[in-house]
DNA sequence: CATGAATGAGCGTTCATTCAT
DNA sequence: TATGAATGAACGCTCATTCAT
């Protein structure tokens, strides 16, 4: 009996793929693509090893369907604050405030991202997927830049460019942080970047 | 008989760590550490199995050294960039060409380099080593940044977190450069990248 | 639809673990614990390598279940004997007879039994679990000894000397018997060796 | 220049190979054949791993003759002591303490001698070497029961049998004493099993 | 004769994947 | 659908043996 085009099943199934996606980030995360093992994954989403593979057809799938799970929920945060009201430099700070915020939240998260953006040049054909979002998150920002030169709030730079420097300052900022290197709050840390960062753009 | 301090035996050992380590590099890059196997490094290196244990005594300790023997190629010739004359900017410029000209000719191991760097949060303890060369690196940038401050050539910037900063956009730069994301020349991308920085810092 | 507490589940992999002691006996008595390897048990077994380890961690595993299994089943069998009633003699005589007609019977257990007690001298951590089998047989002997002393069947033997001896002059026929040294009957063999312990110790 | 039928080679010769005996007896008593490791012989006898080829042709070759050149001094040591003049019991005395002071003496090679027995049901083919020491050492037991039988010192017991059970008796204390599970002196030992054989055979 | 670097066959163990229930 | 026992390919590492020097 389908309801609103969802039957039980369908719910059922919903549910079984989020539960193992989350297991999946949490233990990927946690050990790595290759010290992982879907009996880890099983263990932790509380279905017998067997189950994964109904609904994912091999561990690599999984893992990727994890990334993009995460890397898509990043990057829809990143798109809300973007799309509301303020001034250029407001919405970067903001921006840089949620990715570093959400990156605290799923710190383990961060290590597989991360490191799959390092192995990207080398294995660049499974991982269009990443490379995907990856592009996706700088258009964000490139959006952000172009109406920022429009309204003339910064000067006309490159803006892919700096779309990317942008994005990859925050995270750099992140890696300290977790590596200890930055031991002074993240509002500072938030303030250094988008300092930065805004004296690169200004006019 | 001993010419040098070197004998035959010395000279033939240096030859086959050298080569070994060079083969490891590429499989390494190639393949992701896991994937790669020994035999794979061995037939790369033009010897048997067996005969990796001889110089190397695991997996791990070939790809550690292959790691720390890359980065402190790099690290070496940042060194001796940073120690010729010439004023501040001119450094920066002069570190991130040399720099994006590592990588470019050695392609294969900025993959290995950054995918550590990328596990660095969560797998911190057996990879002591990549964190102290990628701080060594920082330290480069930092003195630099203070002989400016001090010279008045720039402003008083907070050192280690700018040194960082440039260390990894001169790094995004380059991943940009082999993500095809970038498709101007090199001079091109240095001088973004150094204009960018030098915004950031200048008085 | 567990029956009698046991679920066919329960029933199968007793099976398994039952298959595999057996044949690990068999393999490890033919070539030694070295020269055996998990792909002969498995073969041995009908299964296929990793269910080996399915039910035992480990080669070493496996072999000391293979042992202790095999004495334990020799020392129950003894256990049996000396609890019927009757003069000590004759339990002596059964207890011999045992024995020799166990070994007969799981003539490879034999190897691995009397080589590992071999060993025992040089690596007596590992193998706590045979001297302590080999401890536990002498002391059947030593009960019997104490009994008849009481009875006053035999003298005042020196008990736990006295059961070592017996014990270990029953396995010496049995070794002597299978290099073809002993060619009379069993019957013969026992009555020598029984007839030699009883003049040590009788009154 | 051969001098009384040896050159200097063949002393050469010689010293090398008894010093190879030398070290294998301890390596592998210490360590079992298994474990150890032609490199562990060749560095206990002062020689390059190579060399230990041109005089033994495979390790189990070197075994085997570490294991004659074993049991041929203590099978010399007790023809002497049987040819030596005295009582029959008097004689038995000596060789069981012979025996043992040889194994204290010995201890490694213990290790090595009764383990290889205790194989040799299952691997008669490559140990017709243990096995014909160990006969000959039986014979030796032999022909002193002939003689007391002869000298109607003891009764006419089942020459063959007995041998090899007072051949065994006298290693089995010795293993006892190794385990740990006779603490009195090595006289004591020596008075229990002599006197227990003694009530076996005498008249 | 002596050396020891080089070889490569061999094995224990893991784990993604399958499939009978 | 869900399970988890069974599979077997794959790989790191060891070490007896060889051979060029």
């Amino acid at each position: 009996m389908p309801v609103l085009g969802k039957t039980r099943k369908d719910v059922l199934s919903e549910f079984r793929r989020s539960e193992l996606l989350t297991a999946a980030r949490t233990i990927f995360s946690k050990k790595g693509f290759h010290d992982a093992t879907i009996d880890d994954v099983a263990e932790a989403a509380q279905v017998a090893k067997g189950t994964v593979y109904l609904y994912y057809k091999s561990k690599k799938d999984l893992y990727l369907e994890a990334l993009r799970y995460g890397i898509e929920s990043l990057n829809r945060e990143l798109e809300a604050k973007v799309s509301e009201t303020g001034s250029c430099r407001d919405k970067l700070r903001k921006l840089a405030a949620t990715k570093m915020a959400f990156f605290e939240e799923n710190r383990e998260f961060f290590n597989i991202y991360y490191s799959e953006l390092g192995k990207l040049p080398s294995h660049p054909a499974s991982l269009d997927l990443v490379k995907d979002l990856y592009f996706a998150q700088a258009k964000i920002y490139a959006r952000l830049l172009q109406e920022g030169i429009r309204r003339r709030e910064i000067r006309r730079v490159d803006v892919e460019k700096t779309a990317f420097a942008i994005a990859d300052l925050t995270r750099d900022v992140t890696t300290q942080r977790f590596l200890g290197f930055s031991r002074t709050s993240m509002k500072n840390d938030i303030d250094f970047v988008v300092g930065f960062i805004w004296k690169g753009i200004s006019r």
